[in-house]
DNA sequence: GCAAGGTC
């Protein structure tokens, strides 16, 4: 038994090694060991045992945790810091079980700095510093079989400033990020004797000051009043003034009299054919982000969906930023198999021949786009069964024919002004029939000629203001951060979702709180490096350094340990003014309503019951609390009888005063009707939920048409 | 208590 070679390949992810071990034997053999599956197989007098990580297995954590700042650190099997990462164990204990005294150790993780990371702390602290020193490296950029067995033959050798570069990663990140909040958290306790949860970091800093700045734009931006002509003509044409925004009132009522009592003649009528190409296949970004266009579905939530449906077997692996199909894949037998479904078996039989996708421009070396392997699920909920369609219908629609579309573009004089008005049908619905979760604007053509006369019904002149840019929503900011390259693909949703926790954001069109504002002019003036995506800038270009052998992690590390010690020397300084500060900036974004003593209910934590209550901001004035039944969240409306706010909470959501003395019952008042469903055309209803009033449409949920009542005004003004 | 990065 012992006389035999025994070799070892460490992969990434179980995902990777069984892809591996297919690739270099046929007879690789799927063994478990404690719910963790590994492969072997033996050839020439060799065994081979292909084992796999599942993404980092050892986490940084500081020497001595009781030192006020963190600058010595060390790594530890993730599952001691993190309960919720038990998993990880089995995994590890798997590469102890065979990997311990192997003959030959091969690095087959991803081959990029965190891969090479991975792998090298899995040979270290699980084989022993021997198995790094010999160890081997596989280097392939897909998991084909020919790039494996080409990587497999000829192997490299463990690139050692790659490893720094990682490592450095890692440190420069946490001691930046965590002391920085550390010094945070205690200028609030030592100027307040309060806890709060505070947080800063490379990235979620950056992206926190994104929204911030956004924020300002909005709160600064002075509308200005313009005036747009309209004529609404027979044949239920609306024609638009050429003149489009009229900044000057006079002018605008000069177009109006020059149009008056006189009919419209067809100038001109252009029809063009322009065709719409078939959309790209997902990558997760862009998954994200349609499954929030579509269903509402947060980033994070999405990404929790795809990774289910991912283990399930149901589609591909979800964290890849590509936006290619190769023919590798398999698709014809991909879509053979969706055919067994006859839903799907109606639009795939549809599709042109031969296939072809339409891919877009991203790559990712590692994975393909995210597309559906055939095998038909037999149980899903209904949010994971509306994203597997979704995948579905996009991965069938990629392989679709071009859709065509009519526009018509018409020119009218009413008197001496020039109008005009568009209209768009489909003439050829290719793809779009394919693919339902758009709609897509499909107008009828009135039936009208060059030098017609048409009747003007009325020419109206509508006042309207400038509006401020948008709110992100979680949508728009993940691509916002993947356009500024912050954060990666794996993290972005996360990192929102802390800014969310911190209670620095709120709102799907994100809003900044008065403590996320806080955070930033603190840090803008403290720690100015931590607030722009400068610092990632500046982290890639140490990296590579460190990875070129220009600099080594010690001195990268060094410097920037020398650059927070600076910073936490300068808020310790001022630590009594910093710490009120952000403490009043708290306390102000937890207001939810009055109290009947006219001080703020705000929001509390109580430690001990682990859970929200609503107290007096006058407290110990003012000993009103309030309990929060589990779910719950205040409204803007006040309770009828007694003016307090009312709660809604349970499912489906009831609603009552916040005094349960009070017993007050949220009247179910029936929601006043405010207009038509620009989408579905039901009724639109004036709701109110956690950040006041909102219009909704009455079809919900399956039309989630809302608006809020500025933009409701601003249209009934316009 | 705190970051960002991999992955089930």
């Amino acid at each position: 038994m012992c006389d035999i070679m025994h070799e070892v390949i460490i992969c990434e992810k179980p995902k990777s090694s069984e892809k591996i071990a297919q690739a270099l034997s046929p007879h690789a053999e799927k063994k478990t060991y404690k719910k963790v599956a590994y492969w072997e197989f033996e050839e020439k007098g060799k065994k081979t045992t292909v084992l796999s990580a599942v993404g980092h297995l050892y986490s940084l954590k500081p020497l001595n945790p009781k030192n006020e700042h963190f600058f010595d650190l060390e790594w530890i099997p993730l599952y001691d810091i993190d309960k919720k990462k038990a998993y990880v164990k089995d995994y590890v204990n798997a590469i102890k079980k065979f990997g311990t005294g192997a003959d030959i150790f091969i690095h087959a993780c991803d081959y990029d700095i965190e891969g090479t990371l991975i792998g090298y702390n899995a040979l270290k602290y699980i084989c022993g510093d021997k198995s790094v020193e010999n160890a081997l490296r596989m280097k392939f950029s897909t998991l084909t079989k020919q790039d494996v067995l080409n990587a497999y033959q000829k192997p490299i050798d463990l690139d050692f400033n790659q490893v720094d570069s990682g490592i450095a990663r890692h440190v420069l990140d946490f001691i930046f990020g965590v002391n920085i909040s550390k010094a945070l958290m205690k200028s609030v306790r030592e100027s307040t004797s309060r806890f709060i949860k505070l947080s800063a970091g490379r990235v979620q800093t950056p992206t926190l000051s994104i929204l911030v700045d956004r924020e300002k734009e909005i709160r600064e931006f002075v509308p200005v009043p313009y005036w747009m002509i309209k004529a609404l003509i027979e044949e239920g044409i609306v024609a638009d003034s050429k003149k489009g925004k009229i900044w000057d009132k006079k002018e605008a009522e000069a177009v109006l009299a020059n149009c008056k009592g006189n009919d419209a003649v067809v100038d001109n009528i252009n029809v063009l054919n322009t065709t719409k190409k078939p959309p790209f296949p997902f990558d997760l970004g862009s998954l994200q982000s349609e499954a929030y266009g579509v269903f509402g579905f947060s980033p994070k939530r999405t990404q929790q969906i795809a990774q289910n449906l991912y283990s399930e077997g149901y589609t591909s692996y979800p964290r890849t930023s590509s936006q290619k199909l190769p023919k590798s894949i398999g698709y014809e037998g991909i879509l053979e198999k969706l055919s067994k479904d006859s839903t799907f078996k109606k639009q795939i039989n549809k599709l042109p021949t031969p296939l072809k996708p339409n891919e877009g421009k991203k790559k990712d070396e590692a994975h393909p786009s995210i597309h559906p392997t055939g095998v038909l699920p037999k149980k899903l909920s209904t949010d994971d069964r509306k994203l597997y369609e979704l995948i579905v219908y996009r991965f069938i629609s990629v392989f679709g024919e071009d859709a065509t579309l009519e526009t018509m573009k018409t020119e009218l004089k009413i008197g001496e002004e020039d109008f005009l008005f568009r209209r768009k049908r489909i003439s050829y619905r290719g793809w779009l029939e394919h693919y339902p979760f758009r709609k897509v604007e499909n107008d009828e053509f009135p039936d009208i000629k060059k030098g017609d006369l048409l009747k003007v019904k009325k020419i109206l002149s509508e006042e309207k203001e400038t509006k401020p840019p948008a709110r992100y929503n979680e949508a728009s900011l993940i691509r916002e951060l993947e356009k500024r390259g912050l954060g990666t693909k794996s993290t972005r949703a996360d990192i929102i979702a802390i800014l969310y926790d911190r209670k620095y954001i709120y709102g799907k069109q994100i809003t900044v709180n008065q403590l996320g504002e806080n955070i930033i002019d603190t840090l803008r003036e403290y720690s100015p490096q931590i607030t722009s995506e400068e610092l990632t800038r500046q982290f890639e270009n140490e990296l590579q350094e460190i990875m070129a052998a220009e600099i080594t992690k010690e001195k990268v590390i060094d410097d920037a340990k020398e650059e927070v010690i600076s910073i936490l020397e300068d808020v310790e300084k001022s630590k009594l003014k910093i710490g009120q500060q952000i403490y009043d900036a708290y306390q102000e974004s937890r207001i939810v309503g009055e109290c009947k003593c006219q001080g703020n209910l705000v929001l509390k934590y109580s430690p001990r019951n682990k859970s929200t209550f609503v107290g007096c901001s006058k407290y110990p004035d003012c000993n009103a609390t309030y309990s929060l039944p589990r779910g719950a969240s205040v409204l803007k409306t006040k309770c009828e009888k007694c003016s307090l706010p009312l709660i809604s909470f349970g499912k489906p959501r009831q609603r009552v005063c916040l005094d349960p003395k009070c017993g007050q019952e949220g009247k179910e008042t029936k929601p006043e009707i405010v207009g038509k469903c620009p989408e579905c055309g039901k009724e639109l209803l004036k709701r109110s939920g956690r950040y006041g009033e909102f219009i909704g449409c009455g079809g919900f949920p399956k039309c989630r048409f809302t608006q809020s009542i500025e933009e409701k005004e601003a249209n009934k003004a316009g």
